[in-house]
DNA sequence: TTGCACTGCGCAAGCGGTTGTTCTTATTTG
DNA sequence: CAAATAAGAACAACCGCTTGCGCAGTGCAA
């Protein structure tokens, strides 16, 4: 093909105005079926697509959308966001959008802004929301529709997230009712409502199954590797039988101090994580926890931002976003006896 | 503010054409220095921002340039593809250009058609390239600019790379010095030009150091983990007194392969790997390896893109994108002789 | 036969910018 | 001092597509 294919090149081959090849193609106006399907068969036979700018100029839609991530994501934050990304690439391709990425920085988000200001998205997905979120703020101020991809404190906020505190649940319950009695809690940031969510799917374990709950035990805001190493000394002296990690990369570091001190896993003490990220894949043992289905969450973060992107429109999407799942994943450090 | 500010606002409001506004924002025209004053100081307050729609539409740019990425990336490339992202968008964002994420799957390119054909972006970043790369030959059938990130076996293609054969030249060297003269091989996909380069490498470095080398004892295209266990013991054999990784993820499954041997590093064997990547930061013992700058990767490939688009334009950047740099990371792996 | 509703389609005005050309002044220059 | 020249700004067309409105033609009930 030579030159670029218009709608006026289109028109003029057929014969007709360009006011009918749009309608044809949009399927707005009334149009004979005969003209209809000369048209259409034009277009596929000469595999002509619209231009997306002249379009968005036309309706004031760009048919992107952006995703804002944070500088910087550890490995197990990346592939949890990378798998969540491609299901909302499953849901944009279909839905003939595409994914424009900004990064933001703590506290920046000129990069945002400027997107927005220079109206390059229709709406926003919000891959980490931190518990004061300029971005989210922002947006909501410049009433742009977007979702957060993760819980947030702010119930303004549309937001997709998987049940945190059912999946904790059932793991704490799990656990204690394996006759770990005395099972620690280590968890990170303590103003993420993730982490609160855990936390409180944790006491409620120990409640429904009876078990007194020792504060001693349960350590919040164990963000580094120097403060994760203070905790499981004062567990060791705990006579503790068996920790979850809010977080494989807390598991993994306390995995690599406990080895140092020549603790056995499960045999002294059993661990279980949340995520199953593939950071632990080689780990021996093999590591409990809660495997999330991020692509899912990608998918059901994407359909919400459709919906609120045609809601103003029209018809509300019937893609109906079911439960996100989790599953709990058992390996060897919860459950070998001998080896 | 309530209504979006356009160009034709500005004008109204200061009493000149829209031209005359276009032409001080652009710079192009001769616009007096009074007046140029008055319209930049009223965009300055009110904040404006061109319409990045209009603007593509009416100068034929899109001002977003697509990334290209794999369905799946594993646990070493993950953080690589990530760092190099935010070295490209480094240069995006002052360059005033946004990033079109588009995934393509092995033969399946559609994405990345669609996003061509709708006009939707300037020029293409491929982040990897297989050696039969559907993509690339399409964009070059297509004559749209891209540069690829990492090398390919077609040298029509614009490409940025570290130099894989020095650096796997001066890891063999170093290793060979240190009196390790039986040191295997362990490489991928031998049709990578990466691999084929660090073969060379590690050659060359044999040839320096006048040291025979055992075909024996290389082994490339160890892809899965049956097959580099496999690797693992019949080096075992060999009497091998060390082991290059071509690869982290190698490493990693070699690391706890050996261990499950009880085979102890480095008394026994010296390891030394590529890439330095997270996934080993809590590795006893640390391991010896080459870290690229992937940041300056990213950043190198988005100023040559840079240049192919605005060089059809005029004026060529003075970016001088430097020798990409890498280190030689040496710790306990191939270092500590006692503990 | 006239009136009316409806079908099928085109006109032309946008959407918000850019730019070649023209027009009007101000400034040089012979 | 007239004429040539340059400076400053405006006109209007265009980028490719959408859409409100209007107009001709057909079918049918009154």
């Amino acid at each position: 093909m030579s030159k670029k294919i218009t709608i006026d090149n289109i028109a003029a081959a057929m014969g007709v105005s360009k006011t009918t090849v749009s309608r044809t193609i949009s399927g707005k106006g009334r149009i004979s079926a005969k003209t209809r399907d000369r048209i259409l068969s034009y277009i596929a036979e000469n595999n002509y697509n619209p231009h997306a700018l002249a379009k968005g100029l036309a309706n004031s839609k760009t048919y992107n959308i952006a995703i804002v991530i944070p500088e910087e994501y550890n490995l197990v934050e990346l592939p949890f966001f990378q798998k969540s990304l491609m299901g909302i690439l499953e849901i944009t391709e279909d839905a003939d959008y595409d994914i424009l990425l900004v990064m933001v920085k703590p506290n920046d988000i000129t990069q945002l802004i400027k997107v927005i200001t220079n109206n390059k998205v229709d709406g926003v997905i919000l891959a980490r929301t931190y518990q004061k979120d300029m971005a989210a703020e922002y947006l909501l101020e410049q009433k742009i529709p977007f979702v957060s991809m993760g819980s947030s404190n702010n119930e303004l906020i549309a937001q997709v997230d998987n049940d945190h505190q059912t999946a904790c649940y059932e793991l704490t319950s799990l656990l204690l009712s394996q006759d770990i009695k005395r099972l620690a809690l280590i968890g990170g940031d303590e103003s993420h409502v993730v982490t609160e969510n855990r936390y409180r799917g944790y006491v409620r374990a120990h409640q429904t199954n009876i078990i007194p709950l020792d504060q001693d035990i349960i350590y919040l805001n164990a963000l580094y590797p120097a403060y994760i190493q203070r905790i499981c000394d004062d567990l060791l002296k705990s006579r503790i039988d068996g920790i979850i990690c809010m977080d494989d990369s807390i598991c993994t570091i306390l995995l690599s101090y406990l080895k140092s001190k020549k603790i056995l896993i499960p045999e002294d003490i059993k661990i279980a994580s949340f995520y199953h990220s593939a950071i632990l894949d080689h780990n021996i043992p093999s590591i409990t926890s809660i495997k999330f289905d991020e692509a899912e969450l990608g998918r059901a973060a994407c359909c919400k931002l459709l919906d609120i992107l045609n809601e103003s429109a029209k018809t509300p999407m019937e893609k109906p976003v079911g439960q996100l799942r989790y599953e709990i994943i058992i390996r060897e450090s919860t459950t070998k006896t001998s080896s």
